[in-house]
DNA sequence: ACGAGCGCCTGTCGGC
DNA sequence: TGCCGACAGGCGCTCG
C-alpha cells in the first residue's frame, strides 16, 4: 500500500520524532521478538537477534518504497508492501493484532512492525546497496531532467501505467500516485511510452513531482485505518472516484484494469491516443 | 520485450 | 443471516 509519500512520512516521523514519538536516533536495541517468521527475509532469526542487539540507530533514510534504518554496524531495511505500518509503543503495551516483529529500545519503548496481510519484509544487511541496485531513479531527484526521462521512456514500448509502477524504471510510485499523475499530465494510462513527445514527457515528470510533493506535504494518504494522519486522500482527482464527475470537465471518472491493477482516469481529459 | 496469470495473506464490502 | 466473489496502497515468479 504505502507509496513514496507515505514511506517518506514514516521516515521523517522516526528520524525527527513528533509530538508523541521521540526520534529513533540514538536509541539502542535491547531485545527482539519475531511473531511471524516469514516477515524476516535475511538473515536467520537467530543471527538477526544476535547481530542487532546492542546496536544504536544512527539515521533513517528511504530509497523508493524501502525504509533504511541505519545502525552502527548494519542497516535494517523494511519494505511495507500492501499493509505494513511501523508504530512506536511503550515496551509493556499489549501486543496488538497483526504485529509481526518487535524491537525493544532501551527497555522503555519498542518499535512494532504491524502488517495485516504479511506481505512486508525485513532485512538486516551490512550494505543495503545489493538490495536496492535494481531500483530506477528517485522521481524527486532534482538531477532527473525531462531529457533523461525522455531517453528512459524511449527504451520501452510499454503502456505508461505499468511502466510507472515498475520500480526498476522509477522508484517509489504506486497505484494511487500513478493514476493521479497521469490525470494531471492529461495522458491515458495505456499510452505507449515511445509515442510521447518531449512536451508530453516534461508534463508527465512535472505531474509526478508535483503530486508526490503535495502528498508528502499532506503527510501521505490515509485509507482504511492506516496512516491516520495523512490528508491527501481528500484531494484525489481520480483515484477511487469511479463514476464521480471529473473536477476539470464533469465527465464521469472511469475505472479499467491495466496490468492487473485498478486504474482510474477521465476519458475526456485523458483520451486514448489515436495511434494506440 | 511485454503482459497475463498466479501466489502470497487478511479483511471489507456488496449482491443474492 | 450467511455465503461468495471482487477488490485492496506490492512485487516476484512463470509462461507464452
Amino acid at each position: 500500500m504505502p507509496e513514496l509519500p507515505e514511506v517518506e512520512t514514516i521516515r521523517n516521523k522516526f528520524r525527527q520524532g513528533t509530538d508523541d514519538t521521540p526520534s529513533l536516533i540514538g536509541k539502542r536495541v535491547t531485545g527482539t521478538e519475531l511473531l511471524w517468521e516469514r516477515t524476516l527475509d535475511t538473515p536467520s532469526p537467530e543471527e538477526f537477534s544476535a547481530r542487532i542487539l546492542g546496536q544504536e540507530f544512527t539515521d533513517v533514510g528511504r530509497r523508493g518504497k524501502y525504509l533504511l534504518f541505519h545502525l552502527q554496524q548494519d542497516t535494517l531495511v523494511i519494505h511495507l508492501r500492501m499493509s505494513g505500518d511501523l508504530l512506536f509503543e511503550a515496551a509493556d503495551d499489549p501486543i496488538a493484532p497483526h504485529h509481526r516483529l518487535l524491537l525493544y529500545l532501551d527497555d522503555e519503548y519498542r518499535l512494532a512492525f504491524n502488517d495485516m496481510r504479511k506481505f512486508g519484509r525485513v532485512w538486516l544487511v551490512k550494505d543495503p546497496q545489493s538490495l536496492l541496485a535494481h531500483l530506477g531513479p528517485e522521481p524527486l531527484d532534482e538531477n532527473l531532467t525531462p531529457e533523461d526521462f525522455h531517453q528512459r521512456l524511449g527504451k520501452y514500448r510499454r503502456q505508461l501505467k505499468p511502466l510507472l509502477l515498475d520500480q526498476s524504471f522509477l522508484a517509489g510510485v504506486g497505484n494511487i500516485y500513478a493514476d493521479e499523475a497521469l490525470h494531471q499530465a492529461k495522458l491515458h494510462p495505456q499510452t505507449r511510452s515511445h509515442t510521447l513527445s518531449l512536451a508530453d514527457i516534461t508534463r508527465l515528470l512535472y505531474a509526478l513531482q508535483s503530486v508526490l510533493k503535495e502528498a508528502i506535504r499532506r503527510q501521505g494518504s490515509s485509507i482504511d485505518w492506516v496512516y491516520r494522519d495523512g490528508d491527501f486522500q481528500n484531494h484525489f482527482q481520480v483515484y477511487q472516484r469511479t463514476g464521480k464527475p471529473c473536477y476539470d470537465c464533469g465527465t464521469s471518472i472511469e475505472r479499467i484494469t491495466v496490468g492487473q491493477r485498478g486504474t482510474h482516469f477521465c476519458p475526456e481529459c485523458q483520451p486514448y491516443p489515436n495511434d494506440g
